[in-house]
DNA sequence: GTTAAATTTGACATGAGTGTCAATCATGCG
DNA sequence: CGCATGATTGACACTCATGTCAAATTTAAC
């Protein structure tokens, strides 16, 4: 195995991620995105083949980041304390940096419309939604709705709440909102 | 005032605003919007100076289709209908052609980041709050939240909605939603 | 009919970005 | 040690898009 990647594949995709994060899928270049890693363009072609393979390879690790702080959001015991740490969690997330939300601009991007970077977005969601059944089915009894559909709204929500940032840059408006949705959703008296 | 414009001005808005509604705002060029509508890159130049200007008057066109359809949707006596009558609309607004949402396209989009069009964009979604706050507020003794809570809400669903479109392609599963946050809003037994 | 204002047109110079490829270089393995 | 494997590098040939401008054209108004 002689010949072997001079490039730190970590690094790459941590800048690459950022790039993405940042512009989305279709404004970042294959120029910039070498530029931002150090790493030539050719090399990215040989190891890659293009851009979307390389996208795909740092959406990995933006996955995982989000679904594991959703996982920490939800795991108090109270679930009005665990939803609305999720919505807050989430609002925290696109507004570091102000850097919005990867899943939902790939979502809205027409040039990503390759059917694997769709796979991954459905996965995406299909995955947080499964995490909110998962921490709701236990407590079904408190909820207003069917589990599947709860989690439903609140996935919903969720992409709501980002296209929302965008527009008004209104951190509290959102969480009051979210806390209103999620007081809708338990049976308890309300806020 | 000789010299008089070539051009049918109505013909040139809504080619354009079909071209950004596709396309969205940053992915499409001035070049294409000519190609698109017959008139020369330069007379587009001559007339509106650039693409930002040009998107701005289309996008008023797109403004106004949709609030209309509100408008509409939200006519009916009955609460319940009325509010799962506009979210059926906007679902189907979006995906005639599968076009999505102009205004969630455009809020997303990083290169659409000028002042004016900013400033259209929370324009269009506070009309369209001030909207549901007139319908609400006659009844406000049949809803679980404060009009204006119930209205941001609303409005924020309809985002997610949009984005959720783009990910699942299930127009079914988006209205069972919206039809659940309405059961939730209202006092009544829910469906 | 002439004039003057404004629009239209095509060309120009420039800058990004694309994907590919041959030459060069590094290195693990025999 | 040498070599084959595969990574790196820089260049090449393209395409698309930008914004501007002078020349040509149109037409309302005098």
């Amino acid at each position: 195995m002689a010949g072997v990647r001079q490039f730190d594949e970590e690094r790459l995709l941590a800048d690459a991620l950022a790039q993405f994060w940042r512009k989305g899928f279709a404004a970042t270049s294959m120029q910039e995105l070498a530029q931002a890693s150090g790493v030539q363009r050719g090399s990215l072609y040989n190891a890659y083949g293009g851009k979307e393979a390389l996208f795909i390879a740092a959406y990995r690790r933006y996955q995982a980041r989000y679904i594991e702080g959703v996982q920490r959001a939800l795991a108090p015991p109270d679930l009005r304390v665990a939803l609305s740490g999720l919505f807050a969690f989430s609002i925290g997330y696109i507004r570091t940096d102000r850097r919005g939300c990867l899943t939902t601009k790939t979502a809205i991007d027409e040039e990503a419309g390759s059917p694997a970077i769709r796979a991954a977005l459905r996965q995406q969601m299909s995955d947080l939604q499964a995490l909110l059944v998962e921490r709701l089915a236990p407590a079904a009894s408190e909820l207003r709705l069917p589990v599947e559909m709860a989690a439903d709204l609140i996935v919903t929500h969720t992409r709501g709440l980002v296209v929302m940032e965008r527009i008004q840059d209104d951190p509290a408006r959102l969480q009051a909102g979210a806390d209103a949705l999620v007081g809708l959703l338990l049976k308890e008296a309300q806020v």
